[in-house]
DNA sequence: CCAGACGTTGTT
DNA sequence: GTCTGG
DNA sequence: CCAGACGTTGTT
DNA sequence: GTCTGG
C-alpha cells in the first residue's frame, strides 16, 4: 500500500518536472503521513491549466457527516475506482496526481515482530506522480479538500517487500489520467500497472516509522 | 419502504 | 482489540 | 503506514 | 449522493 512518503527536492526541480509554480508553503518533506497536507496537481478546467496546491491526504466525500472518515480513507485500489461508491464520482470528474519523490512500504521480516522500512525511489531521484482523486467537503470555514493515493500490484523491485504499491504514473500517463475526457478503457489501462522502470528500494531505519520525525535520517541508506 | 454503509491493510 | 491522529 | 490512546467527575 | 440489505 501506501502510507507513508517522500518529497525532497528543491522547489526549482519540481516546478521543472511538472511545469507548474508552487503553492505557499513548500518545503522539502522526508516523511508525509496521512491527515497531512500534500502536493497535488490539478486540471482547472476553467483555466485550461494544470496548477498545484495542498490536499489532505485522507478523502472525505462529499456526503459524509464525519471528515473523520478521511483517517481511513487513504488508499484506494486500482480495481474498484470505478464501482466503489465512495470514490466512484471522483474517479469519473477528479483526478489529480499527487507529486512525490519516494514512499516507503514495510516488509515482514519473517520470525520476527519488528517489520523493515524500505524507501523506494527513483535512480535519477526525480521527481513523479501517484495517480490521485480528490474531493470537496463542507462549506466557509469547514471546507475541506482531500484526496486519497491510488494502490495496484506491486512492480518488480517492490514485490519481494509488499503486495501493494501507489500506482506510479509515467510521464506519458500524468496527461491522460489528468484528461476530463479519458474515456473508461484508458483509465482501466493506466491503472493496471505502475510504472517501476526507474525505481529502486533501499532500506531504512525505523526512525521512519513515527510520523514526528521528518529529516533526511528518514532516508539514509542503512548499510 | 427505511436504515445503514460507503475503505484498505494486515492478521487470524 | 480497536480506533484516532499524524 | 505507525504510534498512542482507550474515561469521568469534580476541583483547581 | 447512491447503493445494498432487511
Amino acid at each position: 500500500m501506501c502510507g507513508r512518503f517522500t518529497l525532497t527536492p528543491d522547489s526549482g526541480a519540481v516546478e521543472a518536472e511538472f511545469g507548474v509554480s508552487l503553492p505557499d508553503g513548500y518545503r522539502p518533506r522526508f516523511n508525509i503521513a496521512p491527515s497531512q497536507e500534500v502536493l497535488a496537481v490539478v486540471r482547472d478546467a476553467a483555466r485550461g491549466e494544470d496548477r498545484a496546491g495542498w490536499l489532505r491526504w485522507g478523502l472525505v466525500p462529499h456526503w459524509a457527516k464525519d471528515p473523520a472518515i478521511g483517517n481511513r480513507m487513504i488508499n484506494a485500489r486500482a480495481e474498484g475506482l470505478a464501482t466503489k461508491p465512495a470514490f466512484r464520482s471522483a474517479f469519473r470528474e477528479r483526478r489529480c496526481l499527487i507529486v512525490a519523490d519516494g514512499f516507503y512500504e514495510w516488509a515482514r521480516v519473517p520470525g520476527e515482530k519488528r517489520k523493515q522500512p524500505y524507501w523506494i525511489h527513483r535512480h535519477d531521484h526525480r521527481p513523479f506522480a501517484l495517480a490521485g482523486l480528490w474531493e470537496r467537503w463542507g462549506r466557509g470555514d469547514e471546507e475541506l479538500v482531500s484526496c486519497v493515493i491510488v494502490t495496484t500490484e506491486p512492480t518488480e523491485v517492490v514485490r519481494p517487500i509488499h503486495d501493494r504499491m501507489p500506482l506510479v504514473l509515467s510521464v506519458e500517463d500524468r496527461e491522460r489520467w489528468l484528461d476530463p475526457e479519458a474515456d473508461a478503457g484508458t483509465l482501466a489501462g493506466i491503472s493496471r500497472r505502475a510504472d517501476g522502470e526507474a525505481l529502486q528500494a533501499r532500506a531504512v531505519s525505523t526512525v521512519v516509522n513515527s510520523p514526528a520525525v521528518d529529516g533526511p535520517e528518514c532516508v539514509e541508506p542503512l548499510d
